[in-house]
DNA sequence: AAAGCTAGATCTGTATACAGATTACCATAT
DNA sequence: ATATGGTAATCTGTATACAGATCTAGCTTT
């Protein structure tokens, strides 16, 4: 749909998501219409959507782009080494040569250094393109929402793209075990692939352990 | 918070939940603003939360009670199966005297045959009385959204509820191993509590295969 | 200087209004 | 009887308006 309300939702989701909105900076439904020139029920529809989706806090107030900690970080993996390597295992029978094919052409697309968001995108969708054959709308769902949440922590965490080394090994392995069609193996890698980011985030986070304060208004 | 729009969420929550309001049934701003004697604004807002609950589909006109099927319900005990028993993992060796004592209360609560709603309350608050202790909100908050669309199953496709004897069983089994302070054990009976519950739904629902259609209007 | 209080600014929740989109219904034509 | 077209009813998205709640800042009091 073509909405206000959705233009509003989909530029604050990607503003608050690379940082360019920092944790603790109030959103009000006031500042947010009068910045967008829509009225406040727009802002009020898109700050809805993305407390939903956890990158707002609807306080007593006003809403609050949501804060990061190492606490919500441990949970929001664990939850990822839960679903995503079940849904893999569902999904790698069903995956077929045209997957195959799409996600060698993302690999190419990752390996070329696009920008950060590029890179992030083309990765999401290489791991989607596994998940949409597991024919699990809500569990994809979840995982898109959870991915999201944790990428926010790259934007905040990492300046420089560390790793993509690494990550691209590991992809090509997944890759590997899915073109041989062995669901519990790429279901294994998954589970490194995404504890191993864990791993990389804390680290980070723990050599720079000061949660920024809310932007000076 | 003591808004028009709280209200209307619990209420139509409520009655979506229990099967007043059943699958396919149009639930239009304008009627359930009229209904409920408030503007279309915080009708608007209740349709909304309840729509990011998974409890209504938020279509192109119209907003509709969510449908429900087999492989849905499949999927969300898939996913319930998954994080309830990493949740109690985890939970287990924080849980002490205090939570032992509230449950074997609850276990009698439940015994004394209540309504179908405040035994489905109690069972709820029993497991979360384990999980809470986990501290792990995110992980908390998936569940209960998840528990709450299992539970609508059980409202519309099972009239008397036929189990109650099996799951008293298998809830003392699980205070037994958490009075025992053994995580591992307590997550496993609870994985097959879980799948014990999703086997008997699906028993019944394929004995009375006809998804409701839309109620006449 | 610290604590408390008050006026003003800011913000939210909600009601109402209007334009454009969608659907339903019914008459007419084939 | 079925298809077709048009009009009325319904619905949504959004703007605007207002009252009550919450916060801020500065003044007063001690």
């Amino acid at each position: 749909m073509d909405t206000a309300a959705a233009r509003v939702t989909g530029s604050l989701r990607q503003r608050v998501l690379t940082g360019e909105l920092k944790p603790g900076e109030p959103l009000s439904q006031s500042r947010v219409a009068a910045e967008y020139g829509v009225s406040r029920i727009p802002a009020r529809d898109a700050l809805q959507t993305l407390a939903a989706e956890g990158l707002v806090d609807l306080g007593a107030f006003t809403a609050v782009v949501r804060g990061t900690s190492i606490a919500e970080l441990q949970e929001l993996y664990e939850l990822r080494e839960a679903v995503e390597p079940l849904l893999t295992r569902l999904a790698v029978p069903n995956v077929g040569r045209a997957e195959i094919a799409m996600m060698t052409s993302l690999l190419d697309e990752m390996a070329s250094h696009p920008s950060a968001i590029d890179w992030l995108s083309a990765n999401a969708r290489f791991h989607a393109l596994i998940y949409m054959r597991a024919d699990r709308v809500r569990m994809i769902e979840l995982t898109t929402q959870l991915r999201r949440l944790t990428d926010r922590y790259l934007y905040l965490h990492v300046d420089m793209f560390g790793d993509t080394g690494r990550l691209d090994v590991e992809h090509r392995l997944i890759l590997e075990a899915a073109k041989a069609g062995d669901p519990a193996e790429v279901a294994e890698l998954t589970r490194r692939h995404i504890a191993a980011s864990h791993d990389f985030l804390l680290r980070h986070m723990l050599r720079e352990p000061a949660p920024q304060e809310p932007a000076p208004r």
